[in-house]
DNA sequence: AATGAATGAGAGTTCATTCAT
DNA sequence: TATGAATGAACTCTCATTCAT
């Protein structure tokens, strides 16, 4: 087997994990058939099985290419000297741009994994896990450099981000030309400040301390 | 036909659609089987059939049960006196609690409609627009009336609040312990404020305009 | 049980018969379901069992229906005194008219009996061969008397006919405005003339003749 | 694909048609499943469907091979350049051996075209109204040659002819001793001659005529 | 590296039949 | 006399998977 065939195989398999992300995203796992896939790719359905071994490992390699990146950039981002706003934005970023570049394989992830074995599914969840981690340490440092609120509930931070992104992925999976830099700043200004006017309000209130 | 008899199937249709709703959220639309459904309230598969024409029928029904309540009691809101905020955590409180009350059937709205075919999706359509742009409009009352800032997109607000909560309702199904009144003041407070420190801020701004 | 029970009994079940020869003969034994039957005389599928032990003891009493006064008024005929030409003529009638009279019963025993198990089977063979019978000794009368050829097949012209009537049958209950009358003259002139011009052959043979 | 591969398909696919031909005969559309259509020809039942896209599919096929060779001989006998007598002789005997040869086709075109859909009747039915177009057109010359009657009904004649043969194609189908020789000159001889004995009318005829 | 052919398991669905009411 | 409800067997069809070529 010379490098140029390995290579050649390697390539085909991206392709492979590629077409069945996008027959998945598009169908769901049981809704999807080998056929499809096959399809997809411009080949036969028997020949699919060079490239996988069940339709179930299709699955797991295309969450885990949904995934690896988008944990790997998130480790990237938290071990960076960015202050708070500029992490929080980057991890935005980061998740919401996913959708787009990794063929729906995130949202495949998403909605698609608990149909994996359970041995499978560990490493996923491993995976997830550590992006969780990772986020509510962010978000704990910005509570303790005084950023963040002392009241905030970190956990719920990290898993309210995501849920957000995720319900804003799958918009963004539907809709090609959903304008991504725009809504980055808006998601990125919600969790911050929320949709409250605080001018206005400080003002009265400043007014109120000042008549006190 | 007595009236008794025409309880009976009545009644037994609800159990037929929340035992369908509960096996779509556990498995899928796809991955789920009518002998699943049957099993699950206690009759054999085709006996299943004298209840749903069609297993897409039944999903059909469990999507419109999913929604219909939901989407009633968002009404009741919107057309209601309160201020501005209660009427957001009411939303919440609506929107969260619907995931523990309707066997699951919103979360199978959510994520399976689209296997229905065009024609029984539209009225699904048609509720859930009217969903989000009844949200839309408490928003544009917020910022009339001032309570929120008059940057804010009240479209993204009700897209993102609604991806914010389908979120929590994915772990809520998942999670049969999770807090719900806890996790409604958290988002309530999120969506109105964000997560950042305001006093702090205050005080610094404080500072920076007795200085100018 | 009364005697007006009694009759409205077997009144409904003559109901049920003709019901039942209809959808037969539309749908097929195989391709008709005994909620079709039910649903054409106006009850429900279970109440069907009320008057038939099984959905094949149906097409039974159908096929009977279907042969029995069709072979009954053939033994009349054949009893008759009648001369040869007025016997046919009186067999195609009867064969013929059969088809708008019984509710396409005669169709379905044409197609469908074989569907039944032997033992049924047996009765309608033998009705069935007794017509063939008659018939053929019809046409045998016609030879002796030298209205007909001797060298006629008898078996062969009485199957013939009844195939020939048959075909036009199914014609008959396809379309309702076939005028019966006109057909059987057509179909009396063609047994026993067929259609070759006489007379020119005749004035040919007659010189041929005066020649010799 | 290679041309031994598209030929072997090819093959087995004739097969499948016959097969399902010889099972449809027997059973009927809706009495024979696919599981006796597989057997018949020696595969399992899924198989067939990689010949056969539904069962529907191959009562179609069926149909087109029963009825197209079968229309295509017409077509070269009414072109064909010989006296009405032998074209008459060369339909019956067209029509006949025919359901000895295509395997019961052209009784299962017969009998169960009518559970096609609209649209695949369509073509039939046009092919067997030209051959009833033809069958009539020959009739039709030969009352135009003088060989038969001006009176007789020319699309009666056809449809007649049909319906005669098909009443003997069934029996054909149930007696393969049936000699089909035989039974061709005795139909040939009834649509030209009739029953009835010619000579003494002619004499009686002749004696009328002289006294005259 | 890829394919044609086949398979067996299981899916959704229909339906004749039963039976308590 | 008729029905609602249920059943279980059979049916058509799909599909993941295998394997010789």
């Amino acid at each position: 087997m010379s490098i140029s065939t390995e290579r050649r195989y390697e390539n085909q398999r991206q392709v492979a994990i590629r077409s069945a992300a996008s027959v998945f995203a598009e169908k769901g796992f049981h809704g999807a058939s080998t056929r499809d896939i096959a399809e997809r790719m411009g080949i036969k359905q028997g020949s699919l099985y060079y490239y996988f071994k069940s339709k179930e490992e299709a699955l797991g390699e295309v969450c885990l290419f949904g995934i690896e990146e988008y944990v790997e950039r998130m480790k990237t981002i938290a071990a960076s000297e960015q202050p708070f706003e500029a992490k929080l934005m980057a991890t935005i970023t980061s998740h919401l741009s996913s959708y787009r570049e990794r063929n729906e394989a995130l949202k495949v992830h998403n909605d698609e994994r608990l149909y994996l074995p359970e041995d499978k599914r560990e490493k996923l969840k491993e995976l997830g896990s550590g992006y969780r981690q990772q986020l509510e340490k962010i978000f704990e440092e910005g509570v303790k450099v005084g950023v963040l609120r002392d009241s905030i509930d970190c956990h719920f931070a990290a898993q309210t981000m995501i849920g957000l992104c995720n319900g804003w992925g799958d918009l963004i999976v539907r809709d090609p030309y959903l304008d991504l830099f725009d809504l980055i700043q808006k998601c990125t200004d919600l969790v911050l400040h929320g949709f409250v006017e605080r001018r206005k309000k400080q003002r009265n209130e400043m007014v109120m301390e000042k008549n006190q």
